[in-house]
DNA sequence: GTTTCAGCGTTTTTT
DNA sequence: ACGCTGAAAC
């Protein structure tokens, strides 16, 4: 789990003297890190060295003396602030970053917003501040969808989590409700009356209770800089901010950065316009290119050498990269020796491309390099299906990043939401959670009984509860408002924790068929949360940055173990593995078809293909599987032949060497157990 | 009111 | 495969 960590406590005692700031840095990533003064834009391509430049800086600053605190670290992603945090910690191995017990902040910017938002908490006229993920926040819309009564209408409203993304992009793109619907989201457009109503009821409500969803989080650190008396004790609190991937920040988080740092003194950022894919929540990459007019005494610097990745991978990124084809930064190779050229590996569908991707992992796993230095990238979080399922029964470990992660870990949820419960009566939609997880007891039942729960009569109102409650669900309510008034008074982290584990192991055995497997699941987020200070900082980070359940567990537990990369390109941004194999790479997964209307959406696309190329050091495969399902349906066999991505141009293919899967012929009994193989049409045959 | 089941529609990426 | 909806059974 990763919040606004600090930097600190990682770094001093292991690291040896070796990771010295300058080490290893040309002279224009060192004409960076010495920059003083006016604010300083790096401008660099994949692969360059932008974190590293980055980093350094940081280490340099804070050789020279900086205080550490006075130094604000800040990144779009969790995953680039886990990296970058670990490289700072690496580097001021040595400088003691952590000097007098004050720490370099960093972090993502929500988890940033979130520790400023509850400090000035009191200024934003609210008493508690509670942190809402997407999925609370989508039960909060479907209680208010009741109270609207619009249950019963002829046509179906959208789901809960489309009006929230409706929200979302609104609020990030600065437009109306009514404008995202009609140019983002047509198909919500018979609805927007009830829409825009229910999300009306929806801010309310949040203001009533104290919520704050991941963009209010922002929303209140903006504010909060528009209060003039804590905008001087904001911008009087650092010295140094440093913003990472600034192609990706928003409007929001543009104007937090240009408050923070009135004139620019003390800014730097560094981005890549080529990278910019974050559109859909309101990101440009003309924030980067803005912000050099908008301070005219910045200093730019750019960085063209890449120490990434071999010249002929290059070549091919080169050509993908988009932008104008006379002043595109092209990147340059580094490291000695060519290379191999990237590989084009054309499958019949997505079964043999599984099965080829695996092949290829194994193998390279045979002649010595380990799992952890090879990343399969895609798309969109389900690509991996039937790859995840030909790992899993090859039984090579993987670690999934990006893709929907709150799904699979309802149980976590409900340890979370216990957890509120004792920490915050009040917290309604935690109640809500915790209330329907009893038999008996669903969403009505729930609704009904949150008065007497929230009532601030502790006992009267808990005895009131019970007597309510249909007569099944009694003994179980009593057994849960038991535990929950002892975790209620408990004084230690631990105790409370322990209580809110007994609290939930009848109610999770009766409701999941596993429950076994997630009770253990439990316990090591229990271990977790009561070595914790601060279980309501806990809980929020938790919320932040949603610990990973069962298979996701196996993160980074010990060095020893050797674990696949799979993730979404987005999620991958700014990673990079010896060998990456990029896989789906045809029209309508990637380019992914809700993309293809406009050219904006094409040319983000293109820009996340470039993105998913560089991350490769050594190897390159890019696999086009040739027929997909048409649909996501189980049993429903309409298949589509697709076409190989359209940026897989003829000048791309020209730098690639292409590889033909031969068709599978005949079962060979037992070489993939578990797999049965079906003769497959003769039609097929033909349209190979 | 709740649970269960059948039927239907779904558009992706992150915090 | 999932979540939402409505209808039937409890």
């Amino acid at each position: 789990m990763f919040g606004s960590q600090a930097i600190a406590a990682a770094s001093s005692a292991s690291v040896p003297d070796s990771s010295a700031w300058d080490e290893g840095l040309d002279e224009a990533q060192l004409s960076a890190v010495l920059h003083d003064g006016p604010p300083l834009i790096v401008v660099a391509g994949a692969g360059t060295g932008k974190t590293r430049t980055l980093t350094s800086r940081v280490a340099r600053l804070l050789e020279r003396g900086v205080d550490p605190s006075r130094i604000l670290l800040l990144t779009f992603t969790r995953r680039a602030a886990e990296d970058m945090t670990a490289r700072a910690a690496a580097l001021s191995g040595g400088i003691r970053p952590s000097a007098g017990g004050r720490r370099v902040w960093g972090g993502t910017f929500h988890a940033v917003a979130h520790r400023l938002v509850s400090e000035f908490s009191e200024q934003l006229g609210v008493a508690t501040i509670s942190v809402i993920d997407p999925s609370d926040a989508t039960d909060l819309l479907d209680m208010l969808r009741d109270d609207h009564a619009l249950t019963g209408t002829s046509t179906r409203l959208p789901r809960a989590a489309t009006m929230l993304d409706v929200y979302s992009r609104a609020v990030n793109t600065d437009r109306r409700v009514r404008d995202v619907v009609t140019t983002d989201f047509p198909w919500v457009d018979p609805h927007v009356e009830a829409v825009t109503a229910l999300l009306r009821d929806y801010v309310d409500r949040k203001r009533q209770r104290g919520l704050f969803d991941f963009d209010d989080l922002l929303l209140a650190w903006r504010a909060l800089l528009t209060e003039p008396a804590i905008r001087d004790v904001l911008t009087n609190r650092w010295d140094h901010v440093l913003v990472d991937e600034y192609q990706d920040v928003n409007r929001i988080q543009v104007d937090i950065v240009t408050q923070l740092r009135p004139g620019g003194v003390g800014l730097t950022v560094v981005g890549d316009d080529a990278q910019a894919v974050y559109g859909f929540r309101g990101a440009t990459s003309s924030h980067l290119l803005e912000l050099a007019d908008a301070l005219p005494q910045s200093r730019l610097v750019r960085l063209e050498r890449n120490f990434r990745s071999r010249q002929r991978l290059l070549d091919l990124a080169n050509v993908v990269r988009p932008g104008d084809p006379r002043q595109r930064l092209r990147l340059h190779a580094d490291r000695a020796g060519a290379g191999a050229r990237p590989r084009l590996v054309r499958c019949y569908d997505a079964a043999e491309e599984a099965r080829t991707v695996v092949d290829a992992v194994l193998g390279a796993v045979q002649e010595g390099q380990p799992l952890r230095d090879q990343a399969v990238l895609m798309r969109a979080g389900h690509h991996s299906d039937l790859l995840e399922l030909e790992l899993s029964t090859r039984h090579v470990p993987f670690v999934k990043y990006g893709g929907l992660r709150f799904l699979e870990a309802a149980h976590v949820k409900d340890f979370l939401a216990a957890l509120r419960v004792t920490l915050n009566q009040h917290d309604e939609l935690a109640w809500f959670r915790v209330l329907r997880l009893h038999e008996g007891i669903g969403p009505a039942r729930a609704r009904a009984l949150l008065p007497s729960v929230l009532s601030d009569d502790p006992d009267g109102g808990l005895t009131e509860v019970i007597a309510a409650a249909p007569a099944r669900a009694r003994t179980a309510l009593d057994s849960t408002l038991h535990n929950y008034r002892h975790a209620c008074f408990s004084d230690t982290a631990s105790a409370r924790v322990t209580a809110c584990l007994a609290m939930l192991r009848p109610l999770l055995q009766a409701r999941y068929p596993d429950a076994a497997a997630r009770l253990v699941d439990l316990d090591r987020l229990a271990a977790a949360a009561s070595s914790a200070a601060d279980l309501v900082a806990y809980v929020a980070d938790a919320t932040l940055d949603p610990p990973r359940s069962t298979t996701d567990q196996a993160q980074p537990p010990h060095l020893d173990e050797d674990y696949l990369t799979l993730s979404t390109v987005h999620s991958a941004k700014g990673l990079e593995w010896e060998s990456v194999h990029v896989i789906h790479a045809v029209d309508g997964a990637f380019p992914s078809d809700m993309a293809l209307g406009t050219p904006d959406g094409l040319e983000e696309e293109q820009r996340l293909f470039y993105v998913a190329l560089t991350r490769a050091r050594e190897s390159l495969s890019i696999y086009t599987p040739l027929r997909l399902p048409h649909h996501r349906r189980a049993h429903d066999d309409r298949h589509s032949y697709a076409l190989a991505s359209r940026f897989l141009t003829d000048e791309a293919l020209a730098t690639m060497d292409i590889h033909e899967v031969p068709r599978p012929v005949a079962p060979l009994g037992g070489l993939h157990a578990g797999l049965p193989k079906v003769a497959r049409p003769t039609l097929d045959h033909l349209l190979l």
